[in-house]
RNA sequence: GGGCUCGUGGCUUAGCCAGGAUAUAGCGCUGGGCUUCUAACCCAGACGUCGGGGGUUCAAAUCCCUUCGAGCCCGCCA
């Protein structure tokens, strides 16, 4: 709604400038949300810039030649000093609340858009994933539901390495040591792995084995292939059950070695020597990038003939690119080098680059995470501690309710504080993990949001068993007078723009800021407005639709965030 | 040594790419509010050289240069 509003104030604007005898491109505008208006507009700085004049004289020029049509969004405008101020009429704030009603759970939807495919955590079949994972796996998912509610066709891909070094150590290690099936089938799996790699340090020569089992595996070795699998396939199911916790579902899982088999990798190996820009190194196949800004080369081909994760990623690019619009891949700090050097070698080749969203490290306060040396906070960990943390605040607030229900909530709850905690802050941050603050429900996190919600829930469940509500019911918007309602109101028309908004960015952290203001707007309300108790029966139906309003655009926040909406907590 | 990212009240953090009106919010701190729709809430208050220095501009948290600090990367690992 406010994206139709802004929409509006720039065809008046435009027209307004053009009759004060000037010409503008809408991005000269410089429109800006502002706590002094709805929308202000620096035109008037730019335009007294260019032509010489006075910002505060020109601006008050604009503002007289300014006309609002018939039954426009824009119910005032003014000139403050140099800026233009525009108000929202109450058009827009009834045109929202019946949008909303209407509507529902689809809005703030965009138009259908183009198909896009989404690759994120593709953490390696090594161990469960840690918390520094599930930073990827947030923004990813919270990201592919931005999208598709922008209107976008996504596909998740979880790519699988199931034929790198790693998990030849992985496959190496579950011969040597015994499983402990008793265990989560990814815990089973890192314990192993961190035991087989003290035993490489310890003995380097065990070096050629694992040289020797990565060959066997590239040449097609059946037995060798097996075994890969059969640890690979622990870890993916224990990743799996994780990310379900999370509320993270994937489309696909993508395996490594389908793109050797289906010689893929040798086409691209191909393709790259094609256009001139490889050499032999020491016996491997490089590619020189050093017109794309690369000093080093990339190596896509070890001296043994075998294949490097690079190549393969290539091949996997390669593949993906003829079925998608656009491409994007979330991926770690650490990978920066490396997806700058896959994009340009792909653009080499004609091949459409991915869109690339990194985020920084989530270390801890004793350093940086590795599953190789067991040091890690694993993901399930953290949901166990911080779940029973939430059911212990269910408990003391809510005493009388069932096991069950505290056990549900709980999970709502802990499970979206995660999220939310992940979330809310910018991708390009790093951060320490820290187990104090990630079991604090205390401060403006996901249950504070959760419980605006259960809030509206909790008025509308009461005004329907006093047989006070007809959700259906024709009400009259023009009774929500109230700052409280107009600023509620307001909020919500925001939603479609935030989709767009993040959509575009590529930045989820914005629906997380958003989510909070708009809980913030209902809560305000909640103080200050009584809704069931509201004398007039008219102005009481007005407000329980718009109870029920904030009820659907924070669950469809909620929901965008991949946060459970509990009706009660 | 080179490259990328970050530095905003005691702590966490928005705003920075597209420079403009009193710098966002939470935690913590001080004080207030439950016989009234769930107090996981609300209200009021204190706390800031936007890391330091220089520059561009009518105007800089935002752009440029420089410097300091933190993280990440610079493998025939992934």
């Amino acid at each position: 709604m406010f994206l139709e509003l802004k929409a509006q104030a720039t065809s008046i604007l435009k027209e307004a400038i053009q009759k004060v005898g000037f010409e503008v491109e809408d991005s000269e505008l410089q429109f800006e949300t502002s706590p002094h208006a709805d929308l202000a507009s620096r035109a008037a700085f730019r335009l007294a810039g260019i032509h010489k004049q006075n910002p505060k004289e020109l601006a008050s020029r604009i503002v007289s030649a300014l006309e609002i049509p018939e039954g426009s969004y824009i119910g005032e405008v003014s000139a403050a000093g140099p800026y233009i101020n525009f108000f929202a009429g109450r058009h827009y704030l009834e045109r929202t609340v019946s949008a909303v009603r209407e509507e529902k759970e689809k809005f703030g939807c965009g138009a259908p858009k183009d198909r896009i495919l989404l690759e994120h955590t593709s953490a390696n079949p090594n161990g469960p994933l840690h918390v520094g994972h599930i930073r990827n796996s947030i923004i990813g998912d919270t990201l592919a539901r931005i999208l598709r509610r922008a209107g976008y066709d996504v596909e998740v891909q979880y790519y699988v390495n199931d034929m790198g070094r790693q998990i030849a150590v992985v496959s190496w290690a579950c011969e040597l040591f015994e499983l402990d099936l008793s265990r989560k089938s990814d815990a089973a799996i890192a314990d192993v792995y961190i035991k087989a790699n003290v035993e490489l340090e310890k003995n380097p020569e065990y070096v050629k084995e694992i040289d020797a089992l990565m060959e066997k595996v590239e040449v097609g070795d059946v037995r060798t292939i097996e075994q890969f699998n059969q640890a690979v396939s622990l870890a993916v199911a224990g990743i799996k059950e994780t990310l379900l916790r999370l509320n993270v579902v994937h489309d696909k899982f993508v395996s490594e070695s389908s793109f050797l088999k289906s010689g893929a990798v040798q086409d691209i190996v191909e393709r790259i020597r094609a256009t001139g820009r490889t050499k032999t190194d020491k016996g491997a196949l490089v590619v020189d990038l050093s017109d794309y800004g690369f000093e080093k080369t990339l190596v896509i081909q070890r001296s043994n003939g075998t294949s490097l994760y690079t190549t393969r990623d290539l091949a996997y690019h390669g593949w993906k690119a003829g079925q998608a619009d656009r491409i994007i891949d979330i991926f770690g700090a650490d990978h920066k080098l490396i997806s700058g050097q896959l994009r340009a070698t792909l653009n080499s080749i004609g091949i459409k680059e991915p869109e690339v969203v990194i985020f920084e490290f989530v270390s801890l306060p004793e350093g940086s995470m590795s599953t190789r040396r067991g040091q890690f906070i694993s993901a399930d960990e953290l949901f166990d501690k911080v779940t029973e943390a939430a059911f212990e605040q269910v408990e003391t607030r809510r005493p009388e309710t069932s096991y069950e229900f505290k056990k549900e909530v709980a999970e709502m709850v802990g499970i979206g504080a995660v999220r939310y905690d992940i979330v809310r802050v910018s991708p390009e941050k790093s951060t320490v993990f820290n187990w104090k603050e990630a079991l604090d429900f205390e401060k403006q996190g996901a249950p504070y949001i959760q419980y605006s919600h259960a809030r509206a829930c909790s008025i509308l469940e009461k005004a329907k068993e006093e047989a006070a509500w007809n959700p259906e019911e024709e009400i009259n918007p023009s009774l929500l007078v109230e700052d409280s309602e107009i600023d509620l109101i307001k909020k919500m028309a925001m939603f479609g723009s935030i989709i767009d908004h993040g959509a575009r960015e590529l930045k989820p952290h914005i629906l997380a800021i958003y989510a909070r203001e708009l809980a913030d707007a209902f809560n305000q309300f909640y103080r200050f407005v009584p809704v069931i108790a509201a004398e007039d029966e008219k102005v009481r139906a007005s407000r329980l639709a718009l109870v029920d309003c904030a009820r659907i655009v924070l669950a469809n926040s909620l929901d965008t965030l991949g946060i459970g909406a509990p009706e009660s907590m």
